[in-house]
DNA sequence: AATGAATGAGGATTCATTCAT
DNA sequence: AATGAATGAATCCTCATTCAT
């Protein structure tokens, strides 16, 4: 079904993926149609169609796309990076970046991790940045920036948690400056990491 | 509209409720129908209506009921813990026993977040435990446990962040132990909340 | 399946049947659900199906009476007056006093003619109502007042469909004086009634 | 909301609005289901939501429709009559002709009157024929052909009353000609309208 | 490539009526 | 006599998808 489209072909395309990314942000998947996107384009439903092979698909799509486009945005801000903490801080920065530019995007991972079919493929996409901050704190592990004895994923979840958040509650509106609430991330964040043992064992029990 | 319930109505309408929460939990709100549920409990079609309004108006209704149970459980654990830090903790770890056993629930609040007749209820609700949290922050602050100088709504949005997609994460199947992951948790958020500029400082621009 | 009814049973009933007339009224047979009628009444279900066999019988009965009712006015107005215009006369204002007090049940009447499971009963009692003045109307033929030659039912339907419409036009609120109302179509009806077939038919054709 | 619709889609359009005004007409407008009307047409229940926004619409669009093709019918045949009273009952025998021909509709009338939604819509379409009627009697009173001194709005009201209510009691079935009837309409009306005051008011009192 | 038209299963909701107590 | 609870067929409407042109 992966049809051979011409340049014009690709632009529409792309236009759907667009506007219909905007709608389901916006709305929701459910609550917006099929008719809403092609209406919201201008054009037949027969078009919509033409490109996409069913609404869930288009869906995954996006959510596949947006997660990529996360990545490039990530490494290309980290670069060669050599200490690890740092390429987790540039990672931070540079997703509240990417977030508030796509802050629409946001809410449809949060949604695909709501339904069996997209969750999965949500998963795996998440898999990707798990991995990528997991072998950073390794390395920080290794030389004893981050204490070991901890499972560098489950850090990593917090990590990814409280950014994620972060952004789906200061980003979400043009208010906040990017750059204020990426300093009280990365400083959670990485003071997070680091901590030693004492203290909150200390407190527990 | 409020009816009037028997004994056995009331017992009635909490069965719904649980029935639905189990089943918007597992398969997301929309494709869960009215149907599905009037038919996992056995009864016709007009059950549902007789104590409820609508669909929606029951989605709230768990999503509020969930929220309040949440925080009964908080500030059961928490009682009159004089530290705040501690108070904390002691709230995580609450939380986080509380999502294990009602582990189907932090997928509504995920799906209520990403429609607009839904995130309204949902903000309310985060507001109030937002605000429990950050009085605590404050009077950390006071003592100088936690250095001054941030917003602490901020920062009880990055705990939160932290805590529940550790949950969504670890706790969704029973796997984990609670106890495991409630310690990463506590050491990464206390670590974040205490983190002196510095470090941070010195690594960013 | 009428049953034996204490005074107090009978009390019931009767008031069933005018809050439910009311209603029926006020936004149609149809949109009125038997719901509607029992908690306008602070009862519960079983009571409306204790005293009417169902909604549509309820409705039949309601139409009944108010016809009786209608009448039993006329004839009281009419008394034993011998002239028969003049009986005409007296019914037209008879039957606008009780619409101006009835009001709300014209629009049932209105609404019965539009189903056939109503409208048959509907016919039977407006035939009365034109078997009455056609017994007028025979009797001022037969002394000249009417021009005879022209059927006597056809008039009499004339004459109750113009005092109607005046009716629901101008009774139905309460704006209008019914004397007003009353005496434009006395004069209107009795002058259509005497007219000489020459005006008429000189014009036509 | 409005479509765009081809030659093709005018005609289904049409067609829907013809089949069900006689459903409608037949059985009611609720007892007369959507499905009805699409089983009718032998069509699938989303063609008819393709061309109507609801049920309520359609029933609307009719309303609006048969007024306005009754008022053209009276006014090609009223053409340009110079005498009033001419002109009056010229209306009448078209407007009998027309309740011939679409005698369905006569029911729909009825039936908007008693539901507050369609009332309005039906007040504005009769208001425009009332004042039709109301400006032939102006001129009427003028020239001394309908003595003055009457509400020629209430005289219109009581002349489209006896005349619908002919047209419903005798035209609904093809049985009596409509010649018959309008000639008894006809006289019966102009009598009314040129009845002096005198006769009318000695009897009453 | 694209359009308007059509499909029909499925969804939320209503409601007359019945029933157990 | 009366109540709250329950039934389930029926209703209006939506919507992903397909089709003829």
């Amino acid at each position: 079904m992966t049809r051979k489209l011409t340049e014009r072909g690709r632009a529409r395309r792309r236009q759907i993926l667009d506007v219909a990314a905007g709608l389901f942000a916006e709305r929701g998947y459910h609550p917006t149609s099929v008719a809403d996107i092609v209406e919201a384009l201008g054009v037949g439903k027969g078009v919509f169609y033409w490109y996409f092979e069913s609404k869930e698909d288009l869906f995954l799509e996006i959510l596949a796309s947006s997660s990529q486009d996360l990545r490039r945005r990530q490494q290309s801000a980290i670069g060669d990076e050599p200490d690890p903490l740092r390429r987790i801080e540039l990672g931070i920065r540079a997703s509240l970046a990417w977030f508030r530019e796509h802050r629409r995007l946001i809410n449809l991972q949060q949604f695909a991790a709501t339904e069996d079919r997209f969750a999965a493929a949500l998963r795996q996409h998440d898999a990707v940045a798990i991995d990528d901050i997991t072998r950073h704190l390794k390395e920080a592990m290794a030389d004893g920036t981050v204490p070991a004895g901890q499972d560098p994923a489950m850090l990593a979840h917090a990590l990814v948690g409280a950014t994620r958040h972060l952004a789906r509650t200061y980003l979400f509106t043009a208010d906040e400056p990017v750059e204020v609430v990426a300093d009280v991330a990365v400083r959670f964040v990485i003071g997070g990491l680091v901590a030693e043992e004492p203290p909150a064992r200390r407190l527990s029990r």
